[in-house]
DNA sequence: AGCACGCCGACT
DNA sequence: GTCGGCGTGCTC
């Protein structure tokens, strides 16, 4: 019997699969983690074939040294997931497997934690040591309590005594470390309403197929998400959650907790590596059956799945921008496919791509049409800035909107206000000459931070001092740019000083801790202020907001990405959302210097089906996706000349591919990227768009010339309709 | 990635 | 004459 094993190297070109020898005394089994001799080493290598002939000169081959754990760590779908990405996104076998376990089985020797408890022996304290009388007191009143928690308040060698002398037992217990929720949500027992029924009616009824779920803010997805679950359940299958990441709200995991208790696993980027390995044991032991968690939960270690579910599914953060490179939708859809079960994308704002499946038949589309709570969306109010501006009001808030937050204040009812950008102020500028700081790595405008008075770079986090002269021109005179929540607060604090408001951004809340205080805080303050940019937008429940500002909504209008209009309309919705989702009334008020432009008309007026009958025939029209297949060859190095000389070579073998393919391509140029340097790396890129019709053998055309790269120390990426062009 | 093999410069 | 520079190529 042979194996086919991908060695364990994860920083190398290596993408091959070498065969080794099973010896005849172990049993090896798809999956396993093994030990095999490789070159002049021995590595940690995966199983992720057995075969009874080796295309390989069958007396070269060695034998696998010994099998690493009792059970496989890769399940079957794992495995097939891997080979899946690998054709589809280039993404490297070795990559794909570390996506499928935690990261403790793939780097230290840790594994299950056990705590150590110390309890007594009799119940005759016999001692005349009055240190370990007192350790004796202390048990006799506790019982069982923990070693470490003993020792921190008695002496340890007291305590080894007493356990030398048998007085004291000392025992080992499994520890799980499962993270709690310590955020209650209200039991209500929800009632579905018709339109949700007949969702989850469609949904557990069917096989393997694609459903968009299409429901407005507050329809109420998450309940037919829940109800879909429960039934798979009862069938004795899996299901996984998927969430966007910023979005994994504690509400969101207690309502679940709630629902599912411990059938339902979690795992995000906030926990502890001893967190996610008990989540992902538990998941595999078959002791949870719901995988909770942001888009890489896709690779939980499940079998049987019933139903795998992206919650928000139009977000960005589906696309993996580094290192292994996915499409959640397109892993998710073949996971699926495989095991012939339902997959449900819930949005209020399907990204374009996804409803022109619905247009193509190939998504069946439901829809939420009524908002659970019977209410009304909020009054989404346009301000034009311009004409605020020619009315002598040089100040970021309108008077329309400073009106309507006295109000508010007023009614002792709360406000949130979204920026979309961090930071004081987005960058510095010299008013002579116009030069703006930049990042001596990455190419791109430092922020300005005020509460330490320094630039920062977004991209690496290097610091830089604060300009006072134009190194450029000497001028003296440096404009700080545009407005950030920074900025916003101290505005307010000027503008109301006792009114309590609260920051929410990249900076405030680096940890997840920090972050759900802050909401919290918030939540229990009224009247009060939230100021805070994308991470305010999502899925929190605030019952007592009642008017939403959106000071600059053209910021994110202005990338120059094809996307741009989309995540614009996207954003307003959301962020609309968030007012009234009580008893009261919400209203927004969005501020623009555009107020003509049909994404702001048409999110106004929440008209989703309007804004896509735009989109798609401007797409159609310029040749963007869903109608062509974009692809971008990323080449990356330290050293420019190769990482040039390398783009160009690919470049010209792109050609030759054109040659042969001349009417399947839209678009073919090499060029530096936007961010022509990130971290120390140049960057270059090949940008490929190709009509859907022959794309596919293209595409693997085009990873077989990246494959083969000549250049060493340049690394490429390939991406296959990337979300983020920088 | 490692590590070996290999073909050219200044050193006990 | 050898020690060692890191360029190229292979690892079942």
């Amino acid at each position: 019997m042979f194996a086919s094993v991908v060695i364990d190297v994860s920083t190398s070109k290596l993408e091959k699969i070498f065969d080794y020898i099973v010896p005849s005394c172990f049993q090896v089994s798809k999956g396993d983690r093994v030990l095999v001799p490789f070159g002049s080493k021995t590595n940690i290598g995966y199983v992720v074939d057995l075969k009874d002939t080796s295309g390989y000169d069958e007396s070269k081959l060695k034998s696998i040294i010994k099998r690493l754990d009792e059970t496989p760590l890769l399940t079957e779908d794992n495995l097939r997931l891997c080979f899946f990405m690998q054709k589809y996104f280039f993404t490297r076998l070795i990559d794909g497997i570390k996506l499928c376990l935690p990261p403790l089985v793939t780097s230290g020797k840790v594994k299950e934690s056990f705590v150590t408890y110390a309890h007594l022996n009799t119940d005759t304290l016999n001692t005349k040591n009055s240190k370990q009388l007192d350790i004796l007191l202390y048990l006799r009143e506790h019982g069982k309590v923990r070693q470490d928690a003993l020792t921190s308040h008695f002496s340890a060698s007291s305590l080894k005594t007493l356990v030398k002398n048998g007085q004291v037992v000392l025992s080992k217990e499994k520890q799980n470390r499962t993270p709690e929720s310590n955020f209650t949500v209200e039991k209500k027992n929800i009632v579905l309403n018709e339109e949700q029924l007949e969702a989850v009616k469609r949904i557990t009824r069917s096989k393997y197929n694609t459903f968009l779920l299409h429901g407005v803010t507050g329809s109420g997805k998450t309940e037919v998400y829940i109800n879909v679950i429960r039934s798979v359940l009862k069938e004795n299958k899996t299901a996984i959650m998927l969430v966007p990441e910023i979005s994994l709200t504690p509400q969101m995991f207690a309502r679940f907790k709630q629902a599912f208790g411990d059938t339902v696993a979690i795992l995000h980027s906030g926990l502890s590596p001893g967190e996610k390995f008990d989540e992902w044991l538990r998941l595999k032991r078959g002791e949870a059956r719901i995988a909770l968690g942001a888009r890489s939960c896709v690779f939980a270690p499940l079998t049987n799945i019933g139903v795998i579910v992206i919650d928000e599914e139009h977000d960005g953060s589906y696309y993996s921008e580094s290192n292994p490179r996915f499409h959640t939708h397109e892993v998710a859809r073949f996971l699926a496919y495989i095991n012939n079960c339902p997959l449900v994308l819930g949005s209020a704002t399907p990204s374009i791509e996804s409803f022109y499946k619905v247009k193509t038949g190939e998504y069946s589309l439901i829809k939420l049409q009524s908002r659970a709570n019977k209410k009304e969306l909020p009054n989404i109010e346009i301000v034009d800035m311009l004409l605020e501006v020619r009315k002598g009001n040089i100040n970021m808030f309108s008077y329309r909107f400073l009106n309507e937050l006295e109000h508010c204040i007023e009614k002792k009812e709360q406000a949130m206000i979204f920026i979309n950008r961090r930071g004081y102020s987005s960058f510095l500028m010299c008013k002579e000459c116009g030069y703006v700081p930049k990042c001596e790595d990455c190419d791109v405008s430092l922020v300005y931070h005020k509460e330490d008075n320094m630039l920062k770079c977004h991209y690496c986090a290097k610091r830089y001092k604060v300009l006072t002269t134009c190194p450029k021109c000497g001028s003296s005179s440096i404009r700080y740019g545009a407005v950030g929540t920074q900025r916003i607060v101290e505005e307010l604090k000027k503008l109301l000083p006792n009114i309590p408001v609260f920051r929410l951004d990249n900076d405030t809340s680096r940890d997840k801790k920090e972050f759900v205080r802050t909401l919290e805080s918030f939540n229990k303050t009224s009247p009060s202020i939230l100021v805070g940019t994308q991470m305010i937008a999502k899925g929190h429940d605030f019952n007592n907001v009642t008017l939403v500002g959106i000071i600059d909504a053209d910021v994110s209008l202005h990338f120059s990405d094809y996307r741009a209009t989309e995540r614009t309309f996207n954003l307003i919705t959301q962020v609309a959302g968030r007012a009234g989702r009580s008893e009261k009334e919400g209203k927004v008020i969005l501020q623009t210097y555009y107020p003509k432009h049909y994404v702001y008309r048409c999110a106004a007026t929440y008209d989703y089906n309007a804004f896509y009958k735009r989109e798609i025939s401007m797409r159609e029209l310029s040749h963007f996706p869903p109608f062509v297949s974009m692809l971008r060859v990323l080449v990356v190095g330290q050293n420019e000349e190769k990482v040039r000389l390398e783009t160009e070579r690919i470049f010209v073998r792109l050609k030759q591919i054109r040659e042969e393919y001349s009417s399947d391509f839209v678009y073919l140029q090499a060029m530096k990227c936007p961010k022509k340097r990130l971290q120390g790396n140049f960057r270059y890129e090949v940008m490929i768009r190709l009509y859907k019709k022959n794309s596919e053998v293209i595409i693997s055309k085009i990873y077989d010339v990246c494959r083969d790269v000549k250049e060493n120390k340049v690394s490429i990426f390939v991406e296959n309709d990337p979300q983020n062009l920088s």
